[in-house]
DNA sequence: CGACGGGACGC
DNA sequence: CGACGGGACGC
C-alpha cells in the first residue's frame, strides 16, 4: 500500500464523495501515458507546478499489481489541468524515460478511450446582448489569451443578433480560463463540435456504433471582416462635455425611440430632487422619434446630474433615452457672464460629485462602475452607472459559487417594466450570497436566487416596494418552482 | 394583483 | 500503442 494517500492531502476535507469529484469542473483531469518505471512522487513533483492537484492515481493491474504505464491527475480546474498538458505533453519526465503523453481524461461515466481533441477544449459558446457584434466579443475575451476568431449568430434574413456566440481560442488553457474568469452574465461554457448534435451521455446505451469521426475540416472560416454594427456607436455618452461648453440650463429635453407614457417619465426624472414640470410632447412631425419630453427642475444641480445621469440609460430596457439641455425659457441667466460661471460651478461640483465622491449618498449611490469591475473584468461598452435608487443600499458582494444549493428564493414584480439583468444583480447581490436572477420573458417577473435564506430575507426587507431606476418592485418569497412534469409536448 | 429557465453555428 | 482505485458521512 502506497499509504501516501493523495486524496488526504486537503485539508479540513469535508469528506464529500470522491468519485463525483473526478468530473468536477469539467475537464480537469488529466490522462496520463508514462513510463512503467514513473513513480507517483515524480508525477506530482512535475505537476503540482500548474496548480492545485487533488488526486493522483497511477494504474496498476489488479492482480500483479504491475504498473500499467498509465495515471491520472485531478486539478482543482480545468484551465490547471489543461495548461499542463499543453506544456507537459511530450516531455519525459525523467531523462532516462520516454516522452509522455498527456490528454484531457474522458469524463468517467463516459465510457469512452477516445482522445479529447484541442478541437472540442478551444471554443466556448456565450450569452451576450444583442448589441454585440464579433469586436465587442473580442474585446471582451482577449484578455484570457489568443483569440482565433469571434463569431455572433444572426438571423440570416433580419441580420440581428441572436444574442449568443463563440470565441475560439488557439489553446484549450486560453478556454478554459475564460470560461472560469469571464463575467457570469456571458455564462460560456466550452461549445459543442458543430457536427455533432447535442448528445447527452447520462447513462445512455448506443448499441449503434457512431462513427467519431475525428476527421473534420473544421470548414469555418473566421470571418474577420465585415460586420459594422447597425445600432450606431454605443459608448459615445458619459461623462462628456460640461467644460466642453455646453448650455446647462435647468431644462432638459427627452427623447424617446419607444413610446413612453408621462409616468414612466416622471418616475425616473422624479428620482432627482427639484423635478418642477414633465410634459411629453406629442410631434407628428418627429419622423423616427415616437415622442420626447421636456424636464425642468428647480435648480441647476439636479438638471446637470439628470443629464450625466440619465443620458443613454435604456428604459426600458433597450431603449436608450437621450437626455440633453434645451434653452431654459424663463431662464435668462446665462447672458449674464456671472450667472454663467455660477452654473459653471455648481455644474463642475456637480460632475465631481457624480464622478465618484463620497456625497451623494441620500440622493443616490456613488457610481458603481468600479464595484462592477471587481466582480466583472472588463465592462465593455458605456455603462454609466447604472443602479439608481433613492435610498441607501449596501456595497456590492461576491456572488455566491453558481453550483451552490439554492436555499430560498424570491419572487420580484416590476412595474411597469422589468429592469436589465446586469441592474438587477448588481442589486440583489448587494445583500450577499446571491446566485442567479433569472427573469421570465415576456413577463414583467422574476426570481432571484440566495444560497442563505439570511440575505434573501435581508433583499426582501430592504427592497420590497422601493423604486429601482423608476421601477418600483414587488419582492416576496417564491412558492416552490413548478414541477417539470412528464410532460414533453410541442418541443419547438 | 404577478408564478417558473436560458443556449447552438448555412459547410 | 494507452482508459478508471481507494475510501467511507457520526453528534
Amino acid at each position: 500500500m502506497s499509504t501516501t494517500t493523495t486524496a488526504g492531502m486537503e485539508e479540513s476535507g469535508a469528506g464529500a464523495r470522491p468519485l463525483a469529484n473526478l468530473d468536477h469542473p469539467p475537464n480537469s483531469r488529466l490522462f496520463l501515458v508514462i513510463s512503467k518505471s514513473t513513480p507517483e512522487e515524480v508525477i506530482r513533483d512535475k505537476f503540482s507546478y500548474y496548480g492545485e492537484v487533488q488526486d493522483i492515481w497511477v494504474v496498476r493491474d489488479k492482480q500483479t499489481k504491475d504498473h500499467k504505464g498509465i495515471a491520472y491527475v485531478k486539478f482543482a480546474k480545468s484551465s490547471q489541468a489543461c495548461k499542463a498538458m499543453e506544456e507537459m505533453h511530450g516531455k519525459a519526465l525523467t531523462e532516462d524515460t520516454k516522452p509522455i503523453k498527456v490528454f484531457i481524461a474522458q469524463s468517467r461515466g463516459s465510457g469512452s478511450h477516445r482522445d479529447v481533441e484541442d478541437e472540442e477544449l478551444t471554443r466556448i459558446f456565450v450569452m451576450i446582448p444583442k448589441s454585440y457584434s464579433e469586436d465587442d466579443l473580442r474585446e471582451n475575451f482577449k484578455e484570457f489569451g489568443d483569440i482565433e476568431y469571434c463569431s455572433v449568430i444572426k438571423n440570416k434574413t433580419t441580420g440581428e443578433s441572436k444574442g449568443f456566440g463563440y470565441v475560439r481560442f488557439l489553446k484549450p488553457s486560453q478556454a478554459a480560463q475564460a470560461i472560469e474568469n469571464c463575467e457570469r452574465t456571458f455564462k460560456a461554457i466550452l461549445a459543442e463540435p458543430r457536427n455533432k448534435q447535442n448528445i447527452f451521455s447520462e447513462n445512455e446505451y448506443m448499441n449503434a456504433p457512431r462513427q467519431d469521426a475525428t476527421v473534420y475540416g473544421t470548414g469555418y472560416e473566421p470571418s474577420r471582416v465585415q460586420n459594422t454594427s447597425p445600432f450606431g456607436e454605443f459608448g459615445s455618452f458619459g461623462m462628456s462635455e460640461v467644460r466642453g461648453g455646453e448650455n446647462i440650463s435647468t431644462c432638459l429635453s427627452v427623447t424617446t425611440r419607444g413610446v413612453l407614457t408621462h409616468e414612466q417619465v416622471y418616475s425616473i426624472f422624479d428620482l432627482i430632487p427639484g423635478l418642477e414640470c414633465c410634459e411629453i410632447q406629442r410631434d407628428p412631425y418627429m419622423g423616427y422619434s415616437k415622442g420626447y419630453a421636456l424636464i425642468r427642475y428647480n435648480n441647476v444641480a439636479s438638471a446637470v446630474y439628470a443629464r450625466e445621469k440619465l443620458n443613454g440609460f435604456e428604459y426600458p430596457p433597450g431603449n436608450r433615452l437621450g437626455v440633453s439641455y434645451v434653452e431654459d425659457e424663463s431662464g435668462d441667466r446665462r447672458s449674464n457672464p456671472v450667472g454663467m460661471m455660477a452654473l459653471q460651478l455648481v455644474a463642475a461640483q456637480m460632475m465631481s460629485m457624480v464622478c465618484g465622491g463620497p456625497t451623494g449618498q441620500q440622493m443616490m449611490p456613488p457610481p458603481v462602475s468600479t464595484e462592477l469591475q471587481a466582480y466583472g473584468g472588463s465592462t465593455s461598452t458605456t455603462q454609466i452607472s447604472r443602479l439608481q435608487v433613492d435610498f441607501s443600499v449596501p456595497p456590492c458582494q461576491q456572488f455566491a459559487p453558481v453550483e451552490s444549493a439554492v436555499r430560498e428564493r424570491l419572487f420580484v414584480v416590476f412595474n411597469p417594466a422589468v429592469l436589465p439583468l446586469d441592474i438587477l444583480e448588481d442589486l440583489f447581490c448587494r445583500y450577499g450570497n446571491l446566485i442567479d436572477v433569472y427573469l421570465v420573458p415576456g413577463r414583467n417577473i422574476g426570481y432571484v436566487k440566495f444560497a442563505e435564506r439570511a440575505n434573501a430575507a435581508e433583499a426582501m426587507e430592504a427592497l420590497h416596494g422601493k423604486v429601482v431606476n423608476g421601477v418600483k418592485l414587488k419582492v416576496m418569497l417564491a412558492d416552490p418552482p413548478r414541477e417539470e412534469s412528464h410532460k414533453r409536448q410541442r418541443t419547438h
